[in-house]
DNA sequence: CTTACACGCTTTTTT
DNA sequence: AGCGTGTAAG
């Protein structure tokens, strides 16, 4: 048959429009169903939405933004705040197809890209420049270890908590509103005895941020928070600006995003939250699902919606999922169904050990991709990051591509973060733990010359003469290393002639000879400057670039980059908490056994135990259609000490006949081999 | 003072 | 494996 015999398809475009026709343009209750037409179609004031997993909680809120738009809502009125800022950019996009180029003026972001964004325009009143640089834990971490040599506190008398765990105790503090005395009395009781010098340690490092204009990734809400509560007018203009917010993934805020979202909605109330309380999985970080719990008393005329249906999963799947969860102690009920009533059991695999594992997977996923499932819709999802590693391995030798979400990222490489120190300093000269850093890497330098030409930087007496200024002079009677470094920065740091990209490569240029000479494996490392110069090619200034970087790091290091590049199609290997709000043909949930998942370091509190058991109900509720748990028995576990061989014990819970339990039997009959 | 290296200790999840 | 600390040589 000939192909020009046919009518052509039509398709149609549509008319980019600014102003909206007076009668909706989309059929919504075509689109929505019932309970996602309620939602989408609610009036003005406070909604709580709670979403059951793969209830189309996404395509509800898409549809909420377009409604409002549609409804002749200015564009640019609307916040959209969501957990990544690609998640953002990936709703309004598909907004965008619903309802024309009119959705790129909704404000769409994280609350720590809001809170930087409004912070640098209205700051001013609480004492923060629009410059300010952005710590990230890394940067605070090694801020708060600078200042305990500087307080000599790490005399070697009893054993002092490292700069991680204090960073973690603050952070703690600062995000569950909690004393210090608290935290560490509860959580980190073999510390109690350094409580006093903790404190002046945390002091420190609040005086020290607030002096060189730095702010980690907490002060960015604390700092919002304290804006909109002491500045009338800002908030009187915030609150004014956003007259309907939405937000998303409710349960993994915690108290002080609560109250943010408060202040803002202020004048208008018009919030709409988006959540599911079975879903909550960021405690550990000071999120708390009782935000979700809490939001009817905190807006007492709020309305309640319920995204029941679930779209994704087959029954049988849902059936493991619902086992689960039925476990929590706290929930709204909600009862989650499907109309995909068949599909196969899932299955409960015990391999003979961690590699065992890993060649099941490896071979299993062979067979799916026969069947005719893509690579990209096969995921493999852990508890924490190394619990891919043997794997990892497994499926580089079968030449099986992947990709690896969570876990370290590109940005906090040490010669990455070598290099963007060095812009650092140019964009902000008070940033003592960039100085720092760069000072460290010169020729000649230690931690004790460093800490004095920065202690120079800064002397009083003498404004005009910039740290920079300072450094040109130390240089002038100094030997090759400060003088490259000052001339180094003197050519980046002209910031009106050069774009971003220009200026990571004149730095780039200054550094290559350090990187050589500092890492044998430099070959590497070198391309991953070279990406960086491509990130940078994105931007038009540095301080956006640098802000950017810090609160949404790119995930992939080189070698994910030219997987990209090479193939498209990639099994993803993620931990479950980068997993959050995706959805796979086929899910693998690898080291399902007792003391990996849940952790053993979560046993010790029921709290702990019960948001471990709601990681295991997200990671279940991933799968649309195939569904295997993998257990390895006769693990030894060093920080135990002991033989991991029980499943997960939240696998108590379900039904027998829910699961197909699996054994793996070795080729030939070497059962024995791994044990 | 800086640099290099050896040793013991602890190891989740992330904006 | 990576961090903090201790030691010893330049």
């Amino acid at each position: 048959m000939n192909e020009m015999d046919r009518e052509p398809k039509s398709y149609v475009l549509r008319r980019a429009e600014e102003n909206g026709p007076s009668k909706l343009s989309l059929d919504y209750a075509q689109a929505l169903n019932a309970q996602q037409l309620a939602a989408v179609t609610a009036g003005d004031g406070p909604a709580l939405v709670i979403a059951g997993a793969g209830s189309g909680k996404t395509r509800t809120l898409i549809y909420r933004v377009a409604y409002l738009i549609d409804k002749g809502i200015d564009p640019s009125s609307i916040l959209l705040v969501t957990f990544t800022r690609k998640s953002a950019q990936e709703m309004l996009n598909r907004t965008g197809l619903l309802i024309g180029s009119r959705s790129e003026r909704v404000f769409g972001g994280t609350f720590h890209s809001v809170a930087n964004t409004l912070l640098r325009q209205y700051g001013r009143s609480i004492g923060i420049q629009p410059g300010f640089t952005i710590l990230d834990r890394g940067d605070s971490e090694d801020l708060i270890s600078l200042l305990r040599a500087q307080l000599g506190l790490s005399e070697k008398d009893k054993r002092f908590p490292r700069k991680g765990t204090i960073a973690e105790m603050i952070s703690k503090c600062v995000n569950t509103l909690q004393g210090l005395d608290d935290v560490v009395l509860g959580e980190f009781a073999h510390f109690s005895e350094h409580l006093e010098d903790l404190d002046k340690l945390w002091r420190a490092y609040e005086a020290d941020k607030r002096a060189r204009q730095l702010l980690d990734y907490d002060d960015l809400l604390v700092k919002l928070r304290e804006l909109l509560s002491t500045d009338e007018a800002v908030r009187q203009t915030v609150s004014h600006r956003f007259r309907y917010i939405l937000v998303d993934e409710y349960q993994d805020t915690n108290r002080l995003q609560a109250d943010i979202i408060r202040k803002l909605a202020a004048t208008h109330d018009n919030v709409m939250v988006v959540g599911d309380d079975s879903q909550s999985i960021y405690a550990f970080r000071g999120a708390t699902f009782r935000n979700i719990m809490d939001f009817p008393t905190l807006f007492p005329e709020s309305r309640l919606y319920k995204l029941e249906e679930n779209y994704r999963s087959t029954q049988p799947i849902l059936n493991v999922a619902n086992d689960v969860i039925r476990g929590a102690s706290e929930k709204y009920t909600k009862q989650l169904f499907t109309r995909k009533l068949d599909g196969p059991l899932p299955a409960l695999v015990q391999a003979a050990g961690e590699n065992a594992q890993s060649r099941f997977i490896t071979q299993k996923i062979l067979e799916l991709r026969e069947e005719g499932v893509p690579l990209d819709e096969v995921a493999i999802l852990f508890r924490s990051s190394f619990h891919s590693f043997d794997l990892e391995i497994e499926l580089s030798r079968r030449d099986l591509p992947f990709v690896k979400r969570g876990g370290f990222k590109f940005i906090e490489t040490a010669h990455v973060k070598d290099l963007l120190a060095h812009l650092r300093v140019i964009e902000n000269p008070l940033d003592a733990v960039s100085w720092n850093r760069v000072l460290l890497m010169v020729e000649g330098v230690g931690p004790k010359k460093a800490q004095d030409l920065i202690a120079s930087f800064v002397k009083q007496g003498r404004p005009e003469r910039t740290p920079l200024d300072a450094l040109r002079e130390v240089a002038g009677r100094s030997s090759r290393g400060l003088k490259d470094l000052a001339k180094a920065l003197d050519e980046a740091g002209k910031l009106a002639a050069l774009t971003p990209a220009e200026q990571v490569n004149e730095i780039y240029g200054y550094y290559l000879p350090i990187l050589k000479e500092h890492y044998d494996d430099y070959p590497k490392r070198v391309r991953d400057l070279e990406h960086l110069y491509t990130i940078a090619e994105r931007y038009q200034t540095l301080d956006t670039f640098l802000a950017d970087l810090a609160l949404e790091p790119p995930d992939q290091s080189v070698t994910g980059v030219e997987a990209l590049d090479r193939d498209d199609e990639r099994v993803v290997l993620s931990t479950i908490h980068s997993a959050k709000g995706l959805e796979w043909q086929c899910v693998f949930v690898i080291w399902a056994v007792d003391g990996r998942f849940p952790s053993a370091y979560s046993f010790a509190t029921e709290e702990e135990l019960e948001e471990e058991r709601r990681l295991f109900y997200v990671a279940v509720t991933r799968a649309k259609q195939h569904l295997f748990l993998t257990y390895p028995i006769n693990v030894y576990d060093k920080t135990t000490g002991s033989v991991l061989s029980k499943p997960s014990r939240f696998l108590d819970d379900v039904a027998p006949s829910l699961l197909e339990t699996w054994a793996l039997v070795e080729e030939g009959g070497f059962h024995d081999r791994w044990g």
